[in-house]
DNA sequence: GTCTATAAGAGGATAGAC
DNA sequence: GTCTATCCTCTTATAGAC
C-alpha cells in the first residue's frame, strides 16, 4: 500500500463522517424517514457535495450496512481469539453485541420491503460479500452447537441464522426501552432467555 | 338500531372495499411505499372519492388496523368458547392465527419509527380501544399460563406480550416465504417452535 | 470538491363542476 | 359523493460558478 496523501486523508476522514451521521439517523428513523438533506445539515455540508461521495440515497445506507457488518465481522474475529467457550456462548455473545449496538441507538434499520433499497443492496457486492463472510462464521458455530445438542436440531440451519439476524431489529427492544421500566442490561437478558429458551423458559432438568 | 338505507348500506359497502385494498396493500409494500392513487386506483375510484370517505392516509392505515384487531378479537372469542385446553395452547393458536394471515399475504405492517402515523394511531380512540382488549385477553392467558408454570415465570408479562405481539410482524416470515424451501405449514411449526421453546428446543426432560 | 440555486417528479390533499 | 384537474410541499438529484 502507498501512503495516503494528505489530501486523501481528508478525503476519507469525511466520509467517515457521513457515514457516521447516515448510520445514526438510519437508526433513528429509519431509511424512508430520513433524508439526505438531514445527513447534509448533519455532517455540515452541501447536499450537492454530498453527491460527489455517494450517488445515492440507497448507496449511503449500504455503506452504512457495510460499516456495521465490518464491526460485527471484527467483534467476530475477537470472539475466535478467545479461550475456547461453547458454540452457544459465542452465539449469544453476538446477539449481546447486537443488543447492545441498539440500545446505542447505533442499528441502522432499513425496512424490508423497500424495493429501490433492496435493488441496491443485492447489487452491491462488498455488502453481499460481508454479509455472506458473516453468515458462515455464525453458520459454523449454528452446526457446532447441533451437533452438540446445543441448539434444537430439528430447526434447520437456516432457520436459525435468520432468528439470529432478526434480533438486529426486534421491535421488542424499542417498546422495551421507552417503557423505561428496565435497565439496558436487563433489557439484554430478558430477549437473550426469550431468544434461546423462548417464552417457555429453560429446560427444567438436566437429561440422565 | 334503526334500519340502513339502501344508500347506506352501499357507502359501507364501499367503505369495506377500500378497507380490503389498503388492508393488502400495507401488507404488500407497507405503509410508505403504499400510495393513496394506488389506493384509489385499486379500489377503482377517484382519490378525491376516497377522501370523502377518509380524511388522510393515516386514518386508512388505521383503520384497517382496527379491521384486523376486530378479526383478532373474534378468533380469541371462538378460542373462548370452545373446550377448556391449556392457556399455553390458547396462545399458541392466537400466535398460528397470525402467522397465516401474514401468510395470506393480509397482515399489515406499519414502520414503528413513521412519526405522523404513531401521532395517528396513539390519538385514535378505537384504535386504542381494541388494542387494549386484545391485550387484556391475552394478558389473562399469559397469567394464568405463568401460574401453571408453562411459560417462563421469570419472564415479565409484559414482556411476553410484546414478543407475541412481535411475531405479527416477524422478518423471519417472509425470509422462509420467499426462500421457497418449506411449506406454509412447516413455516408456522418453525416459528412456533423458536418463539415458545426458543432456539435451544424444548426441554429434554419434565421435573420428577 | 465545495458551494448556491434549481430542475424534476412523486405524492398527499383539495377545488369546483356535476 | 363522484369525478377531473390542479395545487403545493417535500425530496432526490444535478447544473454550473468558484
Amino acid at each position: 500500500m502507498s501512503k495516503p496523501s494528505f489530501k486523501e486523508q481528508v478525503h476519507q476522514a469525511r466520509e467517515v463522517a457521513i457515514v457516521s451521521s447516515v448510520n445514526r439517523l438510519l437508526a433513528e428513523k429509519g431509511f424512508d424517514a430520513m433524508t439526505v438533506d438531514e445527513v447534509a445539515a448533519d455532517v455540515g455540508i452541501a447536499k450537492a457535495s454530498l453527491y460527489k461521495h455517494f450517488s445515492s440515497k440507497e448507496e449511503l445506507a449500504a455503506t452504512a450496512m457495510i460499516r456495521v457488518l465490518d464491526h460485527a465481522l471484527a467483534f467476530i474475529a475477537i470472539l475466535e481469539g478467545q479461550a475456547k467457550t461453547g458454540a452457544v456462548e459465542q452465539l449469544k455473545a453476538v446477539v449481546r453485541w447486537t443488543l447492545q449496538v441498539q440500545l446505542a441507538g447505533e442499528m441502522p434499520s432499513l425496512p424490508a420491503q423497500n424495493s429501490s433499497l433492496r435493488a441496491a443492496l443485492t447489487a452491491n457486492k462488498i455488502y453481499l460479500d460481508r454479509l455472506i463472510l458473516v453468515s458462515d462464521k455464525l453458520g459454523g458455530w449454528i452446526s457446532a452447537a447441533q451437533k452438540n445438542a446445543q441448539l434444537n436440531r430439528k430447526l434447520p440451519p437456516e432457520v436459525i441464522l435468520y432468528t439470529l439476524f432478526a434480533r438486529a431489529c426486534d421491535p421488542v427492544l424499542g417498546l422495551l426501552k421507552s417503557g423505561g421500566n428496565y435497565s439496558d442490561e436487563q433489557i439484554i437478558e430478558m430477549l437473550l432467555s426469550t431468544c434461546f429458551d423462548g417464552l417457555v423458559g429453560p429446560a427444567r432438568a438436566k437429561p440422565a
